[in-house]
DNA sequence: TAATGATTCAAACGTATGTTTAAATAGGTC
DNA sequence: GACCTATTTAAACATACGTTTGAATCATTA
């Protein structure tokens, strides 16, 4: 579990067979492991999340996921990939889209955001097999090892940042790049906080968290990001300033 | 692991035994247990941090966690209360020492953050006991069972949110204050990120991080989430706007 | 010094984990 | 129908975990 060597296979069978016939006869299995993985990752998080309790929920016998994926980490790499590649071809299409909108002119910020967060929310409204959990999951990888959690996001989340990073740093040319790309990675973090199931959580005396729908959640959270994110530089200077009351 | 009872026992000693003498011999192995419990919590996350890793670092043997606090949990409990009641004064005191100079005048928004995090950077700069890993620690707590992160946040967080949330009303008085305190958690998100160690991850192509101060880190996100916070209510109502292109 | 109770210690307990094995089954091909 | 191989299965493996136990040690008081 701490090594990366099974992330190298990709996804598609643990290669201990060679040569494949046309149509699989253990893709269903794979198809609910990977569907009950994503769903229990998501809800429970990943290092909560038993083999036997994810085999159990699949209906498929334990050892089937060491055949077909190899090890459990290997497991959570293809789940993401099953379900982060169609949704960052939405979010690049959704970028596109905005683009051609506009001719050449910069797009608005929140546009960009809304383009990065849509499909996101569309596959928890909507999802093709009945539980799309991703940006769940996507929060609860925050908590792995730095070196999971690195090899993840280049992974699948690598290409798909880097476009939407480049569209922000057009949108505000008066920003210096690297704080904008620095800056992307504080939204990311308010974004996983909003997806993490803890945003609910009631911890502010007095003030209950209100019951609000996915899509006002969305334009809360796109409002946020892009007054962070368009903020002027800090003028101030760090140092010097300190304060004076500390453990006694 | 998965009831609360042991939360109950506030810090001190694992109440065995009624009577305590005026100095405590074990005194010495408690904070000895404190110190090495905050760091590798801190640093390697709460649930992969074993008893017997824990205690070899402190120096002591695997049953006086056990002795003193009652269980792992206990333990989670008492490092935080340890670290974080000195630091929730130095926060108020901040925030006081700061409402005083502007008299009746409402703050400004970044001045409320910056009373909130400098404590936070103030004992990761300079420790008493020479490792202060509170903020990363509380980082890692979002990857913990919901009613184990409520009840921590409700306990060590609740009272100082309280405070400063308030004083975020104050500041921004044309905005809806549930708002406000939705915001905050967005914030806290951020903030988080920031601290969670991950943030130095070089996961956005051709953007690797840039080595920074912690003091710029923190005029970093400063500006991130005072423009978040500040950005003017949501016009654009969510629903009925959607993407077009989805999982194919 | 004897006694008492707080603290430490090595060892074990019971359970849960990811993974592996080897036999059994299924399904298509010749 | 026999063969071959992908797949499934039940069982075991090896290890790690949090926790508990009971005896040993230590410091203090009587």
């Amino acid at each position: 579990m701490n090594d990366l060597h099974a992330l190298s296979g990709r996804y598609g069978r643990h290669d201990r067979y060679e040569h494949a016939r046309g149509i699989m006869a253990g893709e269903e299995t794979r198809k609910r492991i990977l569907i009950a993985a994503e769903q229990l990752f998501a809800e429970r998080g990943i290092s909560s999340t038993s083999m036997r309790a994810l085999t159990n929920a699949a209906g498929v016998n334990l050892a089937a996921v060491h055949y077909h994926f190899g090890s459990k980490e290997a497991l959570l790499d293809a789940v993401i990939e099953f379900r982060a590649a169609p949704m960052n071809l939405a979010r690049i299409a959704a970028l596109d889209a905005h683009a051609a909108e506009r001719a050449d002119e910069p797009l608005e910020v929140d546009c960009i955001f809304r383009a990065f967060l849509m499909p996101a929310i569309h596959s928890v409204i909507e999802s093709p097999e009945g539980a799309a959990h991703l940006p769940r999951l996507f929060a609860r990888l925050e908590a792995q090892p730095p070196e999971v959690l690195e090899a993840i996001y280049r992974r699948h989340l690598g290409d798909v940042t880097r476009r939407f990073v480049e569209a922000l740093q057009k949108a505000l040319p008066d920003l210096p790049k690297e704080l904008i790309a620095e800056r992307f990675r504080l939204a990311m973090g308010s974004i996983f906080t909003l997806f993490s199931g803890n945003s609910e959580l009631d911890f502010i005396p007095g003030h209950s968290p209100q019951v609000i729908s996915i899509e006002e959640k969305l334009e809360s959270v796109i409002a946020f990001v892009t007054g962070g994110i368009s903020a002027p530089a800090s003028a101030r200077r760090a140092p010097g300033q300190r304060v004076e009351e500390n453990t006694p």
